[in-house]
DNA sequence: CTGATACATTGAAACTGTTCCATCTGTTCC
DNA sequence: GGAACAGATGGAACAGTTTCAATGTATCAG
């Protein structure tokens, strides 16, 4: 195994300054710190890992960016109970981390996991930040993305759901109760996982032959707030749709409240597809349909197979993970057929009967039979 | 400051023996062991402290027993997340540590935390595990305990929500409302704050001469199914409350939603008062009043304070931390007047007026005035 | 009972990584 | 021009962990 006595002969500095330039020490020269993290990144150096001062047995549940609040309702919450369920098996430790915020300098993320004794990490990554995964694939930090995926050569470990299935036949499934004027609320966010729904809301028109109407589709904030937004807009403006479709449980919660509070009746008048992580369906009345994941067994899982690998560096079963598993759909109280007669509702919750141009008549009537 | 070597001169033996001991290497002899762990106390070893290793930067948020899902509007994850925002002004980690998992035999708390290089702790502790504060305490591993509160002569550091002022307000407002049969649903685990709150609705009855009646008294498990059931077997009683304080959030939830699965409206049918850790009482419909607590602040102050102290050994306004901040009632639109008729509703749905001597004439006719 | 074997226990020594302290160097300020 | 200072560095001391060999003890076949 390497070690600072290696680096150091290698960088030509003593092993003092190498320790200095691994901890990111202030008073080191930057030009030498830089010959130290190559000569360590020659060497395979990994803190970690050094046999004389005790394995690690500390994952990261790292944030590329900042932590994501743990929040109601939340994918985050339910899959970091997955992975403390996960770890125990090895009986490993979990610290959450922001990559960002002790990044120093030049510093690599591996560096920066190996400065903190992190073996192993899971990893959520977004929009802007994918690139983090394959720096680290790059690495002999073993490391796993949950809720994203990538192309099998890069490297990258990850366990995702996937949702476009799903999303597809959430709105099929509105198309077979007779819907046409389907809306779509989705995270504006553009991870994967959101593309993914939205994706699979589109495949669904196309197959059906229904034009694909942009005013339908708004990108909102994932809150109770942003799905409650929503249905005010929606449903107050001059052709309201017969159903929507949430791509995340915390914008459907809320817009199952604002149909409760203007009167809305779900399915009656609307009907409402949600995303749901956990429960969270279960929890509202009506319960809602939805496009469901296990956000619970993707932390599970990652956990379990990152410290199992860690665990047995040799075994080469456990060398890459990618894995996809799917969504279900999962029909409740929130779908039924498309009103008779379209209403509009506004912001005050008065109810105008919208008449017969806006309406695309042979489709409400005719389909619901 | 002590070593390795010191504990080794004064159990009598080997260095290396003192690092087996005090890792839980297999292999020592209990006896000896024993011997270690009673010379380390004596010169008040710490490995986290240790100079010539680097002082730890991590954290524990430890729970005393198993780790606490963080659940769906639930107080853990709101309360982590105040940790992680309250790390970050002196960079410090946070690691989720369940503290029985990795106990060894023979092992106290302090020195498990010692083992796994963590500078402070954030304790989670139940009814059964209050006891693990006390140990910590007498060691000089910093900790502090979350909503939980102890002698100020413990030497236990908390921060905890007064809630028994706040819980006697809430059913003074459904007294001055008019109501006098008034339900308890509490959580049955009899943690402080669920028995804060059991004495304030006490305390209300009691100020207003209203006898408690143990049959409107009911421990529950703090989950929607948990409050669902309540509601179902009060409101299918032969003499219904005409309103219901729920201690917790989820509860809450689940009996908002069940009154609206069985058409009992809410506040006209029956008024409730629910409690709250972060939002969740302004995502359901009708939003609930609430005994309202700022788990998140907890957290935060919690994790504020100790990675200070642990910045600043000497600073002596930093050495003990006792507080007990206060829940604030929000009245919101599940509280009204009582029903002028009270009505059963049986678990199908059917509504049976309730006549006569079952009602308590005088008190629901004339308060609601 | 005896000898062989296996295993638990232990200490010395080797080893890994961190920090203290002295030194060297270049810069700034009178 | 020299004193004072700060940055950068290496040697040495140090803290803690693990390897390896030695020792003692239990077990078991004959």
């Amino acid at each position: 195994m390497s070690n600072v006595r290696q680096i150091a002969s290698k960088a030509g500095v003593s092993i003092a300054t190498v320790s200095r330039s691994l901890n990111n020490h202030p008073n080191v020269d930057p030009a030498t710190r830089q010959r130290v993290f190559e000569a360590a990144a020659s060497v395979g150096y990994s803190k970690a890992n050094s046999l004389r001062t005790g394995a690690s047995t500390v994952i990261a549940l790292a944030y590329a960016g900042d932590v994501v609040r743990a929040d109601y309702g939340g994918f985050e919450s339910a899959m970091l109970a997955g992975i403390l369920r996960g770890v125990n098996e090895r009986r490993f430790d979990v610290c959450v981390l922001s990559l960002h915020r002790d990044l120093a300098p030049g510093e690599s993320y591996a560096r920066l996991l190996d400065r903190k004794k992190i073996a192993g990490t899971i990893l959520r990554v977004f929009e802007d930040s994918r690139h983090v995964a394959e720096q680290l694939a790059g690495t002999g930090l073993p490391s796993v993305v949950v809720a994203d995926r990538y192309a099998p050569t890069s490297g990258v470990n990850y366990i995702c759901c996937e949702s476009r299935i799903d999303s597809r036949r959430a709105v099929q499934h509105l198309i077979d109760l007779g819907h046409r004027r389907i809306a779509l609320g989705v995270h504006s966010v553009r991870d994967t996982d959101h593309v993914d729904r939205r994706n699979g809301y589109e495949d669904a028109l196309r197959e059906n032959a229904i034009p694909l109407d942009h005013s339908l589709v708004s990108e909102i904030v994932a809150s109770p707030e942003g799905g409650a937004g929503l249905i005010t807009r929606l449903m107050s403006s001059s052709e309201p749709p017969t159903a929507v479709y949430f791509t995340d449980p915390m914008a459907t919660i809320g817009a199952l409240r604002r149909c409760l509070e203007l009167g809305i009746r779900v399915p009656q008048d609307l009907s409402i597809v949600g995303f749901d992580d956990s429960d969270t369906r279960r929890h509202t009345f009506p319960s809602f349909t939805a496009v469901v994941q296990d956000a619970e067994m993707l932390g599970f899982e990652a956990a379990r197979w990152l410290t199992r690998r860690l665990a047995n560096p040799g075994d080469g079963a456990l060398q890459t993970l990618q894995v996809a598993r799917q969504t279900r759909l999962e029909i409740n109280q929130t779908t039924g057929r498309p009103p008779k007669e379209m209403c509009r509702v506004l912001p005050d919750g008065t109810r105008v009967l919208v008449s017969g141009p806006q309406l695309v008549p042979g489709f409400v009537q005719d389909q619901g039979k």
